[in-house]
DNA sequence: CTAAATGCAAAATTTTTGCAGTCCC
DNA sequence: GGGACTGCAAAAATTTTGCATTTAG
């Protein structure tokens, strides 16, 4: 499987990176986006505003949920983060924004990254140019992960 | 672009085999599963519960939306629709069950159905098969749509 | 006739907003 | 210091649920 994409040694050099972009697009560096982006930054579960609002608490108590939905907004249209997309009620976020593709687990609802290269550099049919501009194009798997499988054997056997 | 993927010659036949398809499973056909579906089968606009609710409630002034959903899930769960995977906040749907993928304007959220086929046979990078066991792989391009383009434009010369 | 499906109303879930106080630059 | 940001509370938006009634098979 590909490699997690933020070692810890990275994760400082994302951090500089964002409070540069912060820097320039006029946003304030506060403590709450400085923890949300760095929560975001090193989850590798692509976690919903509610699961880091959850995780924050244990450091931030007073932090609010509406603050975590308000700088994910922000973030996202400084292209900080996206959202991911998902068929659930709850929106999900990445701080990853290096060009990947995902996997989900339509059991577990996990969702894992993945690159393909091949893929990304393969052109688009050419009857879709015509329809308008290409921002970027993702490959989303469905299915079910091995740990799943292996709890509907044991199930299957009870 | 790819043609339309029901023309109204077929819809007929879609609604056959959805019929049989309830039948089947032991879904009862009422009146609000047979317009509910017919509505979505002929849409190529990939609607919303809500969309769908207002569209129909001019022929069935007493169908309730969660009605509606109620009856969007049933159908999913059998496998007859299936949610279009968004970033937005309402779902949107689809009885379009063909292998397709789509095209996402984030301007105007339309989501256009197209082909794909040598995507569809090319196999997948090695490392991601031994993840579990894959239901299906989709591509989702995100971009402006010529319309939106041509807006943009209007607005910038004012 | 009977179990399943619907409509209504109310609740639950997820996300957004107004406003007063707080904090970064 | 001033405008942007946050927390609180309340609202909005979306989806789900309990229950009495209706309906398909």
């Amino acid at each position: 499987m590909s490699e997690n994409f933020t070692p810890d040694s990275s994760l400082q050099q994302q951090m500089e990176t964002f409070e540069e972009t912060c820097r320039t697009a006029d946003l304030k560096l506060t403590h709450q986006r400085l923890e949300i982006y760095r929560e975001l930054a090193k989850a590798t579960d692509h976690p919903s505003a509610e699961m880091l609002h959850k995780r924050l608490q244990k450091t931030m108590p007073t932090l609010s949920l509406d603050t975590v939905y308000r700088t994910l907004t922000t973030f996202e249209q400084h292209h900080l983060v996206k959202k991911v997309q998902t068929v659930d009620s709850q929106a999900r976020f990445e701080a990853q924004m290096v060009q990947h593709h995902h996997l989900i687990c339509d059991s577990c609802k996990e969702i894992m990254d993945f690159h393909w290269n091949s893929f990304d550099s393969t052109p688009l049919p050419a009857d879709i140019r015509q329809w308008g501009t290409i921002r970027n194009k993702n490959v989303t798997i469905h299915g079910t992960c091995q740990k799943c499988q292996a709890l509907k054997k044991v199930k299957k056997r009870t």
